[in-house]
RNA sequence: UGCCCGAUGGUGUAACGGUAGCACAGCAGACUCUGGAUCUGUUUGUCAUGGUUCAAAUCCAUGUCGGGCAGCCA
């Protein structure tokens, strides 16, 4: 069986991509820095992934792809409030397809249930969890039961044991401030903090009050450890910095074991460096975060190499929203159907649109790596799309709103059976037969009684060509009584057909069609662009801008070869778009969704007027 | 107005002291039984001002503009 994502894989081939991240790491390995590059990807569940996320999957994978590493998956699970298991499994979901088949086998996972272990290093007690290579399917089987992702929420245990040797250390103190009042002194960007009261507690102090945090003895709320560091540091979060909190809340992984959870700078340097990640990537926003980053690290006195971190721009892409919080706005709103509905850009709307993960790879090699807060065109996203799907997509024949056309010199009850082209691009694609009758319907769009200067499909007394077909002319217009039209009575060259004595006439136009007789219903939903501004989320309410055009649900006419179709497999309805099988389809009722219409440069002319 | 980061055509990026290139978009044309695809050609750019240098998009200084940071979120 041939899958969508193997058609082209070959002729996919990306262009080797380089960015200043990747030039890092280069540098690094040629000055044999590391052994093995390990990257990781670590989202947080508490939503889906989106395109963003894909830009962040494609520079991590794809590093460790070049360099022969490997790349974590890992749940940054440290604040169970926000976070579910749905979003878990999720991800994984969207991580496997993503990378499948181009980086699957430098997924790295680990045994189910495993924690770090206690492995010396160089004689010096030290933590390790390393991965399972590859954590990956093997392709065509069901993944493996035995592995699962990382989550920074199996290294509670460790990560308590690094928090006590910061106390014992005189690094990190328990601090009984309210959050109100740590928020007083804090001072400001341009105002020093002043030091907490309890910020020079005894070691024995701290480590006794942490031990019965951690027993649950206090409220939520009521005391943190923090580090001691500087209060009057120009990086704010270098003043004294939460490193834990008291919640008694269940964990969606550890349940009720533990009631104090690491905060994300406490939590997400040790992760990386537990599971020996050389290269941490993340975004911007967390470029002020790395002094901590590196300083909880340093003042550990760790024995392994350290991972360092690398900041890049988040992706922006016009007319749509990436921000976890307004996606799940409208998912929560029912102003969009799901998560996984096609207008949304998140990796399971994409997916069910119809978008395949090699498109969604070439995008992300397109738009590069920098440190500039930049606005991607959507135009390169659907450059990317049409790329793929031109090469993938099978041609068929469907008219979405159908004008009846009566051949007046073909013989009623006749059927032939023509000889069509699956795929232009891929001749491997094979051919098949579609029925060609007295009664047809074309597209409304493809008949104008007054047309304007350069359009060359059918008028009253024109010839076009029917694809695969015979060059037909317009002989008479039969009106409703709006005096809109509802019938052209055409008559046909009948030896015009592909093959036959004036098949090589020249006609201008060509237009797909569908015999009347043989046609299959079909609903098919039209998307657009889900908002009607290049930033809906700039200033303002970006609700307001929503689009309500977004989505258009019509009743098509198929070609009857389309009663088959194949989830796995993505069409081209000849002159209109590329479309791909809904699972909401039924048997006999097939449901379409358009990835993206074709390039459409008469769209464009007749704009102009 | 404290600290950190950034700025190259319309958009996104490359050039690592030595000819400003690529992609998308646009425009013009060829071809076409998809106004698709393909092919050809083409318009448009180094934020500003100084400095260093034989030579600066690149190094330095100042300025301008933009982004980030004051969660017990990540």
């Amino acid at each position: 069986m041939t899958r969508p994502s193997d058609t082209v894989s070959a002729a996919a081939t990306a262009p080797a991509a380089s960015d200043f991240i990747r030039d890092i790491v280069a540098a690094d390995v040629a000055a044999g820095k590391y052994e093995r590059i390990v990257t990781r990807f670590p989202p947080e569940p508490n939503g889906y992934l989106h395109i963003g996320h894909a830009k962040s999957i494609c520079l991590n994978f794809g590093i460790a792809r070049e360099h022969g590493g490997q790349c974590n998956l890992r749940l940054d699970d440290t604040n169970p409030a926000k976070e579910d298991v749905e979003y878990v499994d999720s991800i994984q979901a969207d991580v496997n397809w993503l990378i499948e088949g181009w980086a699957d086998d430098r997924l790295g996972l680990k045994p189910k249930g495993k924690t770090p272990e206690a492995v010396p290093w160089r004689g010096r007690p030290d933590f390790h969890l390393a991965a399972v290579m590859p954590g990956a399917r093997e392709a065509g089987t069901a993944p493996r039961a035995d592995l699962e992702p990382f989550y920074a929420s199996d290294y509670f245990d460790q990560l308590h044991e690094y928090a006590v040797r910061l106390i014992r250390n005189g690094k990190a103190y328990v601090c009984d401030l309210t959050p109100e009042q740590v928020d007083q002194t804090r001072g400001a960007p341009d105002r020093p903090g002043q030091d907490s009261p309890f910020r020079s507690r005894s070691v024995s102090e701290n480590l006794d009050l942490f031990a019965r945090m951690r027993a649950g003895e206090f409220p939520d709320g009521t005391r943190t450890l923090r580090a001691r560091i500087d209060m009057a540091s120009p990086n704010v979060w270098l003043r004294d910095p939460v490193l834990y909190r008291i919640r008694h809340v269940t964990h969606h992984h550890t349940g009720d074991r533990w009631c104090l959870y690491p905060m994300y700078d406490f939590a997400h340097c040790l992760s990386d460096y537990l599971e020996g990640i050389t290269h941490s990537v993340c975004t911007l926003e967390f470029e002020v975060h790395r002094p901590l980053y590196d300083w909880i690290l340093e003042n550990l006195d760790l024995p392994r190499p350290r991972p360092r971190q690398f900041e890049f721009a988040r992706l922006s892409l016009g007319y749509t929203v990436m921000s976890k919080r307004k996606l799940l706005q409208l998912v929560h709103e029912r102003l969009v159907r799901g998560w996984d509905d096609p207008r949304l850009p998140t990796l399971s709307g994409l997916r069910r649109r119809g978008v395949t993960a090699a498109a969604i790879r070439h995008f992300c090699a397109a738009i590069g790596v920098t440190k500039f807060n930049s606005l991607t065109d959507v135009a390169v996203l659907e450059h990317a799309i049409r790329e793929d799907l031109n090469r993938r997509a099978l041609r068929r024949l469907a008219v979405l709103r159908p004008l009846r056309v009566v051949i007046l010199n073909y013989p009623a009850g006749q059927v032939e059976q023509l000889d069509a082209v699956n795929n232009p691009e891929d001749p491997s694609a094979g051919r098949r037969r579609i029925p060609f009758g007295r009664e047809l319907y074309i597209e409304q769009d493809d008949f104008m009684e007054t047309p304007p200067p350069k359009y060359f499909r059918l008028r009253p007394g024109g010839e076009v060509r029917l694809k695969y077909a015979y060059i037909i002319r317009c002989d008479e217009v039969v009106r409703d009584a709006a005096g809109a039209p509802v019938e052209l009575r055409c008559t046909a060259d009948l030896d015009s057909k592909t093959g036959g004595a004036t098949a090589g006439r020249k006609v201008k136009g060509t237009l797909h069609w569908v015999s009347a007789a043989q046609a299959l219903d079909g609903e098919v939903r039209l998307y657009d662009r889900l908002f009607t501004v290049p930033e809906p989320d700039a200033a303002g309410d970006f609700q307001q801008h929503l689009n309500p055009h977004s989505l258009q649900v019509r009743t098509a006419k198929l070609e009857p070869s389309l009663g088959d179709a194949d989830p796995r497999m993505r069409y081209q309805f000849e002159r209109l778009g590329y479309f791909a099988l809904d699972p909401d389809s039924q048997p006999g009722r097939p449901v379409f969704n358009r990835t993206i219409t074709l390039r459409d440069t008469w769209a464009k002319e007749a704009a102009r007027g």
